[in-house]
DNA sequence: ATCCATTTATTTGATATTTAATTATTGTCA
DNA sequence: TGACAATAATTAAATATCAAATAAATGGAT
């Protein structure tokens, strides 16, 4: 924790920045939402179906620690995919306790062009940032986001 | 919507600033929640409580407008609010339909400490960040949000 | 080898949020 | 004026999410 001491004037562009930075997001997350309804699913389900796709088969509790969701929530999410056919649970050799989750050959052509849509709109979201803003915007993002996890430790 | 072929190249580098830019948002986002938890009020609580601080008493109606909440969410959020004795209901001599939402006095001496600790813990997710970057990432920011609300009206 | 703490998935119960339907009021237009 | 569409709050029903408790399996220390 730093000592000195932090003005008015810095609490004030912090604060406005941080507005900036949520509106953003929450503006870009809505249009994705929006786009995912129409294919049927909910941005959690895609974000499972996205990480099996890249990942290959994983246990559940790992998806979990992945896309930052409770092992509670995610068991229900799986549920519901499961019954859309889209994944299936399978035995792991290596532990008893855990599960597998795959994707299944559905789950595969189903994800494609969900996929594509999504990256079509995120896209269209980003067409107002030229390339030399996005890298700007990554860095500066990332250095954020880093900065918590490692407060998380402490 | 643009019509030049966007390469794989510029969808990489926008998918990946997408990751870092939610990542940073929900990081945060998290560090604030726990945050509120330990005053005992929800992120979207506080939200009510510091628009009625800053705008004044509301209708319900405009409440949701400020920070995207349908209206039955922000009844069942005023209620809760209302039971903790923070704000109250009064009648709106210009629309019978509506309702003022108030901030008490109670709210208001609830609310300051409450806001000082948010911005303290903002100040010190954003510490990591200089003045010059804090700007630079309020501005790009500020762009992809003013894109998303230019579409939303076409 | 056995006891015990840890890990994994699940179930249960609670809260937050959304959509759709309902009620009361307002405004419009014919 | 009177019928009807639009608006504001509310209620009801459904979904998503999380925390806490539970059950099964694992690993480690003695």
């Amino acid at each position: 924790m730093s000592t000195h001491y932090v003005g008015t004037e810095t609490e004030t562009l912090i604060l406005d920045t941080w507005i900036k930075l949520n509106r953003a997001n929450n503006s870009i997350g809505h249009v994705l939402r929006h786009n995912m309804d129409g294919h049927g699913i909910t941005m959690t389900q895609f974000g499972v179906l996205e990480i099996l796709e890249h990942l290959g088969s994983l246990p559940l509790k790992t998806i979990g620690e992945k896309i930052l969701l409770s092992s509670s929530n995610l068991v229900t999410v799986i549920d519901n995919l499961e019954k859309q056919g889209l994944v299936n649970r399978q035995n792991n050799p290596a532990d008893r306790r855990s599960v597998m989750v795959c994707l299944t050959d559905k789950g595969k052509s189903t994800l494609k062009p969900i996929f594509q849509s999504h990256l079509e709109q995120l896209v269209e979201c980003f067409s107002i940032l030229n390339e030399d803003e996005l890298k700007v915007l990554g860095e500066l993002s990332k250095k954020l986001g880093l900065n918590q996890s490692s407060k998380a430790k402490e």
